[in-house]
DNA sequence: CTGAAAGCGCTTACAG
DNA sequence: CTGAAAGCGCTTACAG
């Protein structure tokens, strides 16, 4: 049997705006809300989300839109938004768009449906119809990554260029030459950026840069990493170091180099990126750039609350800096 | 400018009535069904899901809560309650509680507030406050775990007493004789049942069996998994096996191992139980038994669907058998 | 087949 | 301070 405002209404002997008012705090005479209070309570009365929703507009929810729920770069990520956004009463729904697009865009149409105030994504590829999506949506979105200058959204983001940069530096600081890319598929933005600064780091260098000494993961996942891992030792015997796009390719060239015969970090130095917790996990623990996932998604979040609370803000974007983390797969 | 049924009726030239039906598939004639497809089209209109809500009764979103977002064992339950629920047309909304009987009271709270039609959850502890809230909630919910026999709830468990079975025999039939255990918690439904089946399994055995040769981790964690394992090797140099109660504890065992110049698997095998993705991640490779965490997110999922379409349906408990995985940490 | 009306459960001007 | 009423955006008997 169902409670709602009139049967506290009923119960209390007041009228149900009496209820609502006294039961958020709004103006109500202290004998009002004894009584209103006493019988919520005798009632088990909790008023319902929707019709509160439906009413004032706001749902109290929030969604994060996550590439891949198996990435441990979202763990700390989701772990971040949800701590920032606890205090403000906010619950967050988290979405899972599988790596595809089409996933992405679905989701933003849904989005419209209301059921969300406001939207966190990290998408993977920014593509036309992703951008058509975004601009449709009626409600705020903070987008954790990068987009074309012309769109006007809150942005959180880190400098992975200054983050393959620091990697690279490592490696050529501790003695290593001949230096490895393992990417994630370059039609992404992380994919892209990261190849790109890659060449660019090689470039400022006197070192080697052949195009044999990059390989291209189909996925940001271990069992695809494991995949290029392999082809890229086999086909380039000669490196004495690997950096990979994030950490799920750095445990899948791990793998890769034990099954050739090399040994981690003495005969190939490894760097990750992402800094996940995968990273102490695997064996021998992985040096990686942390690219401040926690961070991100924390001013995420507040970028967001923040938008909500006032819609007319400027536009802002946020970059964190990223740190090598340095440990036993590139040590000093 | 938002478009609801009136813009569109007032388009189509016909009543919000006609509207919804021809929208919704239900009885119009041809002409209305053109001219209102024609009308919502134009107008981008897309139904306000609080109202329909409200309406209807439904919600249209189910809830997932796992204890902690960060065990890889979640993100395959999660995919397949995923899976099994798209087809529906439910958007699923994932909970983490942070291992904190608190947080997951707290949500099934929440959960009054009618803000989803059904949930799963695993809880790590089944404590009275949690069953009375389980009691009191108002949606169907199916428990992936144990409950104790008067809770009338759909339940989908594992037998991980069998697959503790299936790990000391594999263990002992390649010839290891003294067999360590790393728990989680023990006041957890998983760290009471796999603690007793580890004792059980022992006394089935000539083997020695320890109190020394048993640790507990303060959580699930591979953090706390380090602290209990480097403990368990020092006090126990003699062990030539180590069962851990989940894949997290198990990558713990191995860095210990490590640390303390144990080869895996040649001094010391390993074997972890959940057969995450974080079990072929791991170096060497993770034997696991695993608790077809998958087939548990699919089937309960399937068991929430019928329960909510039909409530009146009995109670079921849907048991999957555990299955070893062998790999390097703990070779034939 | 169609429209006017009621109602899902709330909140909030508006009178009093 | 309080209650009656309107309305958030839908769906669905009920007449016609």
């Amino acid at each position: 049997m169902k409670v709602t405002l009139h049967e506290v209404a009923a119960r209390a002997g007041v009228s149900i705006a009496s209820v609502s008012r006294a039961l958020n705090g709004e103006i109500a005479s202290a004998r009002t809300i004894e009584l209103v209070t006493r019988a919520a309570a005798e009632l088990g009365y909790i008023p319902d989300q929707r019709a509160r929703s439906l009413k004032l507009g706001a749902t109290r929810q929030l969604t994060f839109a996550v590439a891949d729920v198996g990435n441990p770069v979202y763990v700390q990520m989701l772990r971040a938004v949800e701590d920032a956004v606890r205090e403000s009463g906010y619950r967050v729904l988290i979405s899972s768009t599988r790596s595809s697009v089409e996933a992405e865009i679905e989701l933003l149409q849904s989005l419209l449906r209301r059921h969300s105030d406001g939207l966190v994504i990290s998408p993977l590829r920014v593509t036309e119809d992703f951008l058509t999506a975004l601009d449709r949506l009626t409600i705020p979105a903070v987008v954790i990554g990068r987009l074309p200058d012309d769109h006007p959204y809150d942005i959180v983001r880190t400098d992975s260029a200054a983050g393959v940069d620091l990697a690279i530096d490592h490696l050529i600081g501790s003695g290593r030459r001949t230096i490895g890319f393992l990417n994630g598929p370059t039609d992404t933005t992380p994919g892209s950026i990261r190849g790109q600064a890659f060449a660019a780091a090689l470039a400022r260098t006197e070192l080697p840069a052949a195009e044999e000494h990059r390989a291209t993961a189909a996925d940001f996942t271990f069992a695809d990493g494991l995949t290029a891992a392999t082809e890229l030792l086999d086909r380039a015997p000669g490196l004495d170091a690997v950096l990979a796009a994030n950490d799920l390719l750095a445990a899948a060239v791990l793998h890769a180099a034990h099954r050739h015969g090399l040994r981690v970090p003495e005969d190939l130095a490894v760097i990750g990126m992402d800094d996940s917790e995968l990273a102490s996990q695997l064996m021998p623990t992985l040096t990686s750039v942390s690219l401040g996932s926690a961070e991100r998604g924390r001013r995420a979040a507040e970028l967001l609350l923040a938008r909500i609370a006032d819609p007319s803000l400027p536009a802002q974007q946020v970059i964190i800096p990223p740190e090598l983390i340095i440990r036993d797969s590139a040590p000093s």
